[in-house]
This record gives C-alpha cells, sequence and structure tokens, in this order.
DNA sequence: TTGACAAGTGTAAAAAATACGCGTATATTA
DNA sequence: TAATATACGCGTATTTTTTACACTTGTCAA
C-alpha cells in the first residue's frame, strides 16, 4: 500500500494566503514575521502547514485565524508550487490561496505563537520574504486581478456598499491602470455584477452619489 | 519542528492527468483500469502519488509513462482537490494536470505494474471513475477549453501543421459549438496563435487548403 | 444667489463581431 | 475536353461593442 511506501514519507501541504486590502488607492498585502527557523525573523505570507484532518479550505481558514486573528474572510485557491526544495526542512507543496478585507474593520494580531509582527506592505514594496513566497504573491496579485473583474471578491472592502467613483479607485488601485469616468461605469454595470441598492451617499460640498452593492452573479467573457 | 508533529504525517500529493485527443471530431479523454485496491477494476485518470524527490511536472510525467508508455506529452497544472476523505488509505491531496496528445500518434500500454487496461473514452461517455476523478476531469475540460484559445495546446494534435477546416473541427468538439467557417477564420488568425507555413494540402475533388501551424506567442484577452 | 466640486447622463466615432455572397482550385463525370 | 460538384479562400455590409469626449445636476460654502 502507498501508505508504507518511503518514496512518499514525510510530505506535506503548504496552505498560504495572500490576504489584499486597499488603503487610500493603495494596494497592500498582509505579511507576518516568522519567530521561529526556518527563515526565523523573515516576513512571509501567512500561512501553515494542513492537518490530516481538515480540508484544504478549513485549513486555510485555521491558519490565517492562527496567524493574524482575522476570521470569516472569503479565500480563492490560485496555484500550486511544488518545487521538491522549496521547503529546507521536508518536502512541501505549497497551495496559495488570495482573500481580499477591509483593513479597518479588522484587527490584525501582532504577536502569536508563531509571529513576531504583522503588518500591510504595499505591493510595489515588498521585501525578500521567506520561502517561495515573493513567487506565490507575484501569482496571488495576477489571480486576484483576474477575479475582481468576474466575482465579488472586492465585497469585503464594501461591507455597507460602495459608489462608484470610489470602486473606481479600487480597480485602479489593484490593476495599476486609469479608467475614463463614464466608461468605467458603463463596463461594470454591464459585467452584471454589482446593482443600485437605491440610497445615496452625500459627500461634501457635492453631488451625492448612488450606492451600489454587489450582487450574487459572477461574470464571465469567453474568447469565443 | 514541523517533521515531527504527527498532525503532518502520512500526507500525499496524487497527481492526475486528464489526457484528451480528439478523434475524428469526437473528444476523448484517455483512462486506465485499475489493477489494486482501493478502487480496484475501475476506471481512473491516469495518475499517482507525488515520489520525494521529484518536482510536480517531473512527478506527473513519470506516472504518465508509468502508466501508459507515453513520453513528451506537454501537461498544465490545472486545479487542486483536497478533501479530507478523497482517499479511503491516506490523507492525499491531488493536483491535476491536463494534456493532449495524438492518439494515432502513440501506442498506449494496455497493461503495466499498476494498471490492466487503457482505452480513449468519449467525453460524454464517462463512466463513474475511482476517487474523485469525474469531478476532476470535468475541470479539467473546463481548463482545457479555456487553453485552446490562449495557447499552442493542440500543437501535439497537429504535428505537421493543420489546414484551418481541420481545427475547426478539433475546436467545434472540444467546446461542443458550431462556427461560421469564414469568421472562426478571422478569428483565430486574429488571436495570433497561428501562422501560415506556406505550404498546401491537397484534398480529393476539391480545393487545397493552405496549412498552417502554431507560433511561439500566446494570446491573452482582458475584460479591461 | 452664486460658484466650486464632483456626481450623473448622453452621443458620435471607431473598432470588433457577425452574417452572408461570391470566385476559385481540384477531382470526378459526362 | 468540358461540365459539375465540392469545399476552400476572400471580401463586404450590418450589427454590436468599445472608446472618446461634453454637458447637466445636486450639494455645500461663500
Amino acid at each position: 500500500m502507498e501508505v508504507y511506501n518511503p518514496l512518499y514519507k514525510n510530505q506535506g501541504v503548504h496552505l498560504i494566503c495572500s490576504i489584499f486590502t486597499v488603503d487610500n488607492g493603495v494596494t497592500k498585502v498582509l505579511l507576518i514575521k516568522r519567530k521561529f527557523e526556518p527563515y526565523k525573523g523573515s516576513w512571509a505570507l501567512v500561512g501553515g502547514a494542513l492537518y490530516n484532518n481538515e480540508d484544504l479550505l478549513d485549513g486555510m481558514h485555521r491558519e490565517i485565524f492562527e496567524k493574524t486573528g482575522i476570521k470569516n474572510i472569503d479565500i480563492y485557491f490560485s496555484n500550486i508550487f511544488g518545487k521538491v526544495d522549496r521547503s529546507p526542512v521536508m518536502r512541501m507543496v505549497a497551495t496559495s490561496f488570495i482573500g481580499v478585507i477591509d483593513h479597518e474593520k479588522v484587527s490584525i494580531l501582532t504577536e502569536t505563537l508563531n509571529t513576531s509582527n504583522a503588518a500591510w506592505f504595499p505591493i510595489d514594496k515588498i521585501p525578500s520574504l521567506a520561502y517561495d513566497h515573493n513567487e506565490i504573491l507575484n501569482d496571488g496579485l495576477k489571480f486576484l486581478k483576474e477575479k475582481i473583474v468576474s466575482t465579488d471578491i472586492l465585497k469585503a472592502l464594501f461591507p455597507n456598499g460602495f459608489t462608484l467613483p470610489e470602486i473606481q479607485k479600487t480597480y485602479e488601485s489593484i490593476l495599476g491602470i486609469t479608467f475614463d469616468r463614464r466608461n468605467f461605469r458603463k463596463k461594470l454595470l454591464s459585467l452584471d455584477l454589482i446593482e443600485d441598492t437605491g440610497k445615496t451617499k452625500i459627500f461634501e460640498g457635492t453631488k451625492p452619489a448612488k450606492i451600489y452593492r454587489f450582487n450574487e452573479k459572477c461574470a464571465t467573457k469567453n474568447v469565443f
């Protein structure tokens, strides 16, 4: 039986999550500082090893909670990283996830059993990370860019809805490009991803903006 | 250290590949019949367990060769499947890949150390498979549909090039839809995925068709 | 009441996707 | 040898989508 073959001994699965937020027009990712070897003292993405008795998603949620205190975050599986030597301890295959939260609505634990710090880093100012986490983060960011045009992954940033100018800034920050105000509005509405709440938001000294929210649908776009 | 924690003991990684071909307008997938428990006698996708000393892609190639005799197949990672109980033997996380080969250009081993048969099954006539392979196959087929419009994944089916009518039939078979002859031509050429070889193919009783081949580029299509 | 600001809406032009007609090269048949 | 059937290549008009850009509107402050 496979279980007794030494070729398969001591393999494990890493659960790694790139947790993003958008802070005042700047896209940031949550990093934790490692307390122990390997990579003691290095910044790293949030994550750890899968337990035998948990599903991947459950394990990822557990790790996120243990390392940061964050609960109830929507996460999406994105990719897998399996180079033989990616962990110096034992053979670990990494499964990567991404998630988005509102950095203002959540308090991050800056010290836990395994971490000595936690902080939000702008995605263009990322230090050298533990393991292959730089590669995983780049891939996760690419995945995020795809997801924001086809899912409601940004919902967590706007629990009470959003105005179109607000969410346009968010899209621009994540995608790294700017849009014509009127065409962005038409495009986002045509994706059938958001809906009008009927309410408006009052700003000072300017016309009130309509408040939208994500609906239950998911957009898709095919080449053919 | 993680390696001694019993919570991580006896985890393994499955490498599973959905190997597709198109046979006379019918999209098919290669299945093998299992010789041993678990799922002895069941049809299954090609695959097995990752060894400690090999990268994911190398391991997948090794498994494909061991179970079918196929060498030199281009494979793409597609997804991961990690339910706790997906394997009755031990905790296994499955990583799934897809590949495409020409069923006429390759001879498949119908018996190996672990398999008692191998055969091509039309994708709309798939039996109940071992493990969660039905789910993995459906996901792989979805992934294939995305890949044929953005990569040269179909290259293996046409080692000596192809005519546009030929490849149109292939696209139609995989995507399950039909195209207008002239618009398909324009669309595929505009994707910048193929190029004219300058040669033509003679058919009987009809005008010779130009032969094309895949070029080195990859097409991309963004919502924004 | 008016000006500043930033929101909302509309429309013309360009580009892309779609529908469809016709000429052409080959093998077969008369 | 000429006529015919077949199906490949090319082109064009129409529709739809995308892009570029201008004006109107509601609120606050002066």
